[in-house]
DNA sequence: CGCTATCAACTCCTCAGACAAGCTGACAAG
DNA sequence: CTTGTCAGCTTGTCTGAGGAGTTGATAGCG
């Protein structure tokens, strides 16, 4: 599949190119849109475009009348990009950090609430496990695991999580299709304990429990 | 400050937000230009400046003869915003998460060039702490925190942290104002320990060193 | 019936020109 | 020194024109 890139994208990779090599430092004003018109032998619409374009990136912002400035000095991440081309154990690592110490916060701060979402998740998991199809599982798991990190009551893991979660689910997907045995839906034991761990408010075994569990699964795929 | 926004801007909005109310699907095809441009009673550029604004941010795709589509439901998640509004609380669990799992696969990982790393940037920091103004104090404890993630050779983690770091570094900030004696600088002791147990292929001391470093660091600020 | 080539209608892409609206710095008046 | 005015710059918006790519319907063929 291959992409044209229009002139607007293109004349947008250029100035990101040339900010990023300093040509204009943060704050600083770009010059007028005809002037970069010409330097770049594009339309007016075309510069307009290719500024709108990095004002989405929120890398230019443009003040009528003042003129465009730039606000960042590279494009922020794209998250959902680089955890496309990341290697499956990286992001299992990523989550391990993220999901371990979530465990362990969730035990010292669990609420009653917190405790109900795990019984609910985790008989919809069991259930899953047992006969529903591939995709139902996956939300299940997935729903109970978003549980324990909600649990910890970090806005910023809770958001890292989620942040996972496309990855994480599209990595399920291949596991799942090489595994005719359905060996992984067996663990229920273990998210079970991962839960009581956190309900006996014990930060250290909840830990290690999330953690030999996320372990044995890096172990099974690579 | 007050802030007009333009009617590129506003089209950008609405378009967010009828994507975001179910109008169209992930996936589906939004309405032509012109018909857009006569649906919200604008002209077709300023319509064209909104589809490339959330292009920008990853929204809407655009295929020369086809049509404009939708790419995701909501815009990605920008990392910036969200950790300004985080607890500094918050983040720190974050980072003690990243920093942790980092220190434990570093002393798996660890190579010639990592502790060649390590050196330098312990011995930076040294000298940062005994004179140095605040800002090189800061950047100098930064690098030697993000070689410790580094020889964990995970990109995500590694990614993560840098992610991190703005914030990271405007807490740190904060904190030297209040912090007139200078105790934080006195912490080499504990920095060293992390690169020794990492030298020494240590993982779970490495990663207890690295929590207690930070833990440290949490309740110093809360 | 199934397959392929053609093509018309639709779409986005780019440009140019015109005018509106807003900002900035210079300069004169007080 | 302060304030008001204004010319010249900037971005904002609209329109009309033509170019280029995609898609689905349709006619023709085996």
């Amino acid at each position: 599949m291959i992409r044209r890139h229009p002139l607007a994208e293109q004349a947008a990779e250029e100035l990101l190119r040339r900010i990023g090599s300093g040509e204009w430092a943060l704050g600083a004003k770009l010059p007028g849109e005809t002037t970069l018109a010409a330097q770049l032998g594009v339309g007016r619409s075309t510069i307009r475009e290719a500024v709108r374009e990095l004002a989405g990136r929120r890398v230019l912002e443009s003040r009528q009348g003042a003129g465009v400035f730039v606000i960042a000095l590279q494009a922020a991440e794209d998250w959902d990009k680089v955890l496309r081309k990341a290697d499956i154990t990286d992001v299992l690592e990523g989550r391990l950090a993220i999901e371990t110490e979530g465990a362990r916060l969730a035990a010292s701060r669990r609420t009653p609430g917190d405790l109900k979402n795990f019984r609910y998740t985790l008989a919809d998991r069991k259930r899953a496990a047992a006969n529903a199809p591939d995709d139902w599982y996956i939300e299940a798991d997935l729903a109970f695991h978003r549980a324990v990190v909600t649990a910890a009551h970090n806005a910023v893991l809770t958001e890292l999580f989620d942040t996972f979660v496309p990855r994480i689910r599209r990595a399920m997907v291949d596991m799942l299709k090489l595994d005719d045995e359905h060996r992984h839906r067996h663990d229920q034991a273990a998210h079970e304990a991962i839960a009581d761990a956190i309900r006996a408010k014990d930060p250290e075994l909840a830990a290690a429990r999330a953690r030999d569990h996320l372990s044995a699964v890096r172990s099974s795929v690579s």
